[in-house]
DNA sequence: ACCCTATGGAAATTTTTGATACAGGAAAGC
DNA sequence: GCTTTCCTGTATCAAAAATTTCCATAGGGT
């Protein structure tokens, strides 16, 4: 229950003037370099003056400037303290950095970030544009399937894109459901499909027969590469590995949300009125 | 230009006197809290007097106290900043090369990756194994639920985590069916909620009745802080907010995975049979 | 044994910094 | 349209902190 200071200022955020809420962004923006500085330095940082800011730690709850200064800096000390690996020689022999070494998160995104600026380092520019084009015509239908782990990446793609245009389709539920997406499939239209290893028979067989039946395949796999590139028009691979024995699907979720905000970019006119549309509709739904 | 204050310390510590060598090291134990006090209170942790710390921090080449913290800080925030990437002038420089500003995949993937690192760096080190603890007991159900957009997040986490143990279910459908998931909720339970602006409804007043049975919370939302933080247990809140209209959820997909791969770190021995019975089980089912 | 030097802390001094009172001004209410 | 209330910055003051001065002491060398 004991929450940080940060969560402290987002829920009294509301209670603020429009003047103190500045400095208490600034605070979260830089949290918490910012609130550590001299109320003078913090004021400036805020284009605000010092009575602003100690009104600000006055309705947080502080005594004084002093007293939230030092909450601060035991909140830091406790944060950078690395309760898993309590091997503090380790730290000092790998000593570079005084510490975070041995610290899972740190060296667990380490791994995430890399995956993720390798995969889109790597991506086609073509091959990305060209997928944004399928996605973007409103003409095409567009059929989503992803497999055992990929399901929740085809499902994230499903839900921003079926805001954006009409036409979105998700294929899931049991595999002898799926065969009825494929009645209405023709060569307009667009199938993304995630498949990483090990590549599922269910969604390979899938593919294929829509392929088959004309339709352009995006294919979003590991960089051992699904063997549905053989039909697929745009291929995607990212990375998947990490030191640990498990995979990261962070890139594949970066990857489609680049799609996202892409084709949002592309095609911002329509979009805007299909959203304001939505607002609409929800609002009357809601306003029942 | 110097790398790091932690590392000039250490070069200097040879040439301190004993008495100055004290607060170095708890300098360099407490990195770089201990530094960012007032003279009298490092003084005071360390056991020396104000004078020496002053000796101390001349000797490092520092004009005076107040520069030496204000070198603290500026570190301390570049670090937070890029805490996990290698090289940080690399982004810049990337940012104005060749492809340069028209170039949108890189500039998406800087800010996703920046969404990324922040958001594991500014997570709190004590939530986050709280929060795996929690998951990682088997003698807790979990239940998982996620809102209009991240629906597909907490699908993400269920995928992984009832591969990992016993007991994981998801909330999902419509919104009338999720009470009965309310029926066998204890204490001892745990729900993983994801909750972003604009916070749900629904959603919420899941979380709180499931909190009202006794159920410990697991909120991961937006840095704006879903309301539900009142109720819960542990929160993390994750940094969405890109240069374009659209949010990235990238950062909840890493903080995911951080937490399964925590989960599958801390319980290998029970995981790697289960892991192993699942296969058997596979299998068995293709097998025919 | 004596002196000399290096070292560290107590106290005094100066500077910086946080806190407060007050006034101008905008917005809201009557 | 006037009053009232609520913000917010300026100017000022008090407190706290950094810095300096100076002296005590310990250890080593002659």
């Amino acid at each position: 229950m004991e929450s940080s200071i940060a969560t402290r200022v987002r829920n009294q955020l509301g209670r603020l003037t429009p003047t103190e809420r500045r400095p208490a962004l600034i605070l979260l923006d830089n949290y918490p370099v910012a609130g550590l500085e001299t109320v003078a330095q913090f004021a400036r940082r805020a284009g605000v003056s010092g009575p602003t800011v100690l009104r600000l730690v006055a309705k947080l709850g502080f005594e004084s400037y002093l007293d939230f200064q030092q909450a601060l800096r035991d909140e830091l000390e406790r944060r950078l303290q690395t309760p898993l690996a309590k091997a503090p020689e380790k730290a000092v022999a790998a000593g570079e950095d005084g510490q975070g070494a041995g610290d899972f998160l740190a060296a667990y995104g380490r791994s995430i970030v890399e995956n993720v600026e390798r995969s889109l380092a790597e991506l086609s520019r073509e091959e990305f544009e060209g997928a944004v084009e399928l996605l973007a015509d409103e003409r095409r239908k567009v059929l989503l399937l992803g497999g055992r782990f990929t399901a929740s990446q085809a499902l994230h793609l499903y839900q921003h894109l079926r805001e954006l245009r009409p036409g979105v389709a998700l294929v899931e539920g049991q595999t002898a459901t799926w065969v009825e997406h494929l009645l209405d499939v023709g060569r307009r239209d667009v199938l993304v499909v995630y498949d990483i290893r090990r590549y599922q028979d269910d969604v390979v067989r899938f593919a294929r027969a829509a392929a088959g039946l004309g339709a352009q395949v995006v294919l979003i796999t590991d960089h051992w590469v699904s063997p549905l590139a053989a039909v697929a028009r745009h291929v995607f691979p990212v990375r998947t590995v990490m030191p640990s024995s498990w995979e990261s699907f962070s890139a594949i979720s970066a990857v489609n949300e680049a799609l996202i905000a892409r084709v949002h970019e592309r095609r911002w006119g329509p979009i805007k009125k299909r959203m304001e549309r939505l607002e609409a509709l929800r609002g009357q739904l809601a306003g029942e």
